[in-house]
DNA sequence: GCATACTTGAAACGATTGTTTCAAGTATGC
DNA sequence: GCATACTTGAAACAATCGTTTCAAGTATGC
């Protein structure tokens, strides 16, 4: 009878080649380097995932694991947004993810001037996040409206400084404006603005 | 005697290109379609601009301008931060803009995987706004560092906010958000954080 | 050890890439 | 109107792309 087609090896594979996107990106990804990059060759990697553009299926949803799995380490319910947030920062920003997010960046940039092909990367980039960071903003007593708006903030604002970071990687400036918003957000109440 | 070789008919072709780019992307670009869509071919465009490569130079200078262009109708010193910064997010967030913000969020993308090739984008990129911005915030009495922290603020959450406009279009909760990260900015002072 | 599948290498395919060659076309200066 | 330079079209170039073909290799089940 057949033994398992795929399985172990290919899950290799796939580790492999998300370090190498990670490294050198997505735009110029090619079939050719990339499999000697990893040790394999061009048929191999077809053989294993259909196409490239099912690989890259394969690879950005790997990329999105690890980009995950950041934030699961993190303290659900803390005492204050304060602290979630500033540590939230401590993860994100560590130098060692500098090469997640800037894939991200890129896959995020590529998605928005062809949004048919990065259908899935684009519906979720904003509204997985609202979802989860709405909720404890709706506990604390703001409406729907405000709580999704104050999501939405944060959302930005991660991404704005995580895009400086990924750019400048100058720390200590950043750190600085993360603590500055942090605690310019923290003199918002549940009331909201007039 | 010799007439000039470029001139006007360079420009005109410039300025379709980067229409183009501005629609399709700067990622797939490839001269042959570029140069149907713009009634012109290959050979000319090689002819006017030497190469893609310096093709895209130009194309990306040009975009650059347009964008600061936006910037220009900007009140300058108005009476508050507030102000300038609700008149800001009032140009950038218009729909017609839409175009030459995913061209920027996407070349960005592109420069951060390939910083050798992108590097006089990516070196003026955050620099050149932080000096543009903190200037009004050292008027106003902060300090060095906290204005340029402040900058780093306003950079950041006006491209978190692009970003999130580019993908979701959502201008009713995005507005509100600019709304509510405003007010929590002009809760800072020139003191700065104990 | 035979048969059956899974796995792989080498090579070629057709398409597309940026760019070059070469020649014809076109407008200008005198 | 001749000469000169700028401009352009058609075609070919070499390189690279994702993918396919075909055959040999390898391990497994019986």
């Amino acid at each position: 009878m057949a033994r398992l087609p795929d399985a172990r090896r290919r899950a290799e594979l796939l580790d492999r080649i998300v370090d190498y996107v990670t490294a050198k990106g997505l735009a110029e990804l090619s079939l050719r380097p990339l499999a000697e990059a990893v040790g394999s060759s061009p048929r191999v990697l077809l053989y294993y995932f259909g196409s490239k553009e099912e690989l890259i299926v394969e690879v950005l949803t790997q990329a999105g694991a690890r980009q995950r799995e950041l934030f699961a380490k993190l303290p659900r319910d803390a005492e204050s947004y304060r602290v979630t947030m500033r540590a939230a920062w401590a993860v994100v920003s560590d130098p060692k993810q500098e090469g997640i997010f800037r894939l991200f960046f890129e896959t995020y940039g590529l998605a928005l001037q062809d949004r048919k092909r990065f259908a899935r990367f684009l519906s979720g980039v904003v509204e997985n996040w609202l979802d989860y960071l709405e909720k404890p903003a709706l506990r604390d007593g703001y409406s729907r409206r405000d709580a999704r708006a104050l999501a939405t903030v944060m959302v930005a604002g991660f991404r704005g400084f995580l895009l400086d970071l990924c750019t400048t990687r100058d720390r200590k400036r950043i750190d600085r404006a993360v603590e500055l918003w942090i605690e310019a957000l923290d003199s918002l109440g549940p009331s909201g603005s007039p």
